[in-house]
DNA sequence: ATCCCCCGTTCATTCATTGAACGCATACTC
DNA sequence: GAGTATGCGTTCAATGAATGAACGGGGGAT
C-alpha cells in the first residue's frame, strides 16, 4: 500500500506537529526527499497545514497541523489499515504454518 | 529480504521442475525478466541445474532441477524465513493492537 | 509447407527512491 | 559587528530495481 507512509506521517504529526522532516525520515526509515514529497502531497490534499512559527525554540521549522479533514482522513486510514493488517496477519500465520511443516520434515 | 524470491522459486521447482518461467512469474507476481534473472543466479550459485529435455509434452522448456546443495539451501532458507516471518508476525500483532485502539477511540 | 503457441532471452524504458548539496534562519562566541 | 555551527525545508541528478514488449526458435497441428 503506497499511502501507508501518508498514514504514518499523519499519525506522527497528530501526536506532535513539531516533528521535523528529518525526524520523520529517521522514524519512518525513508529518505528526506520522500518525506518532503509526501508532506507536499498532504498539504496539497488539504489534510495538512504548514504553519510557520519561528518563535518556537531555535527552529525555523514549520508546524504541520492536521486540518479537520486531515484528522478525519487519518482516522479513516487507521480503520482501513486495521483491516489490511489483519488480512496480512492471517496470511502470515498460514505461511508460518507451512514453513513450520517444511523445516521439520525428514528426508525419506 | 531480497532472496525470499529465491526461496520461493526453489520451493516451487522442488515441487515441480517443469514449471515455466512465465508460470513462476504469474505465481510469484513478479515480471518475467526478474524470474529469468533469478534463475540465472540460482544456476550460477549451483543450486539449480537446467536440464533441457524436449521429449516432454510439446514443451521446449527446461526442467529446473535442484542440486543437492540446492535442496539443502532450500531447507535452510525455510528455517530462516520461519524465524523472519514469526518476527514479522509479532510486529504485526502489535501494530494491529495499536490500530485497534485508535480506531475505536472517541473524541474528548 | 504454413500457422500458432509457448518457450527462454534480452534490454530500453519506467519509476520510485535516494542523499548530497543548496539557501536560509537562528543562536552562540569572539 | 563578523564568523560559524546547527537546524530547517527544498531540490534534483543519479541510482537501481523492476517491467514487459519484442525477439528467435522449437514442436505440434492442419
Amino acid at each position: 500500500m503506497a499511502d501507508e507512509i501518508h498514514f504514518k506521517i499523519l499519525r506522527l504529526l497528530e501526536a506532535d506537529p513539531h516533528v521535523s522532516q528529518r525526524q520523520l525520515s529517521d522514524e519512518l526509515g525513508v529518505s528526506l526527499g520522500k518525506v518532503n514529497y509526501c508532506l507536499r502531497a498532504l498539504v496539497e490534499k488539504g489534510l495538512l497545514k504548514a504553519n510557520n512559527f519561528k518563535n518556537h525554540k531555535n527552529k525555523s521549522a514549520y508546524a504541520y497541523l492536521l486540518t479537520p479533514s486531515g484528522i478525519q482522513e487519518r482516522a479513516s486510514l487507521a480503520r482501513r489499515f486495521l483491516k489490511i493488517k489483519m488480512a496480512e496477519y492471517e496470511r502470515l500465520k498460514k505461511e508460518i504454518e507451512e514453513l513450520g511443516l517444511e523445516s521439520s520434515k525428514d528426508k525419506s
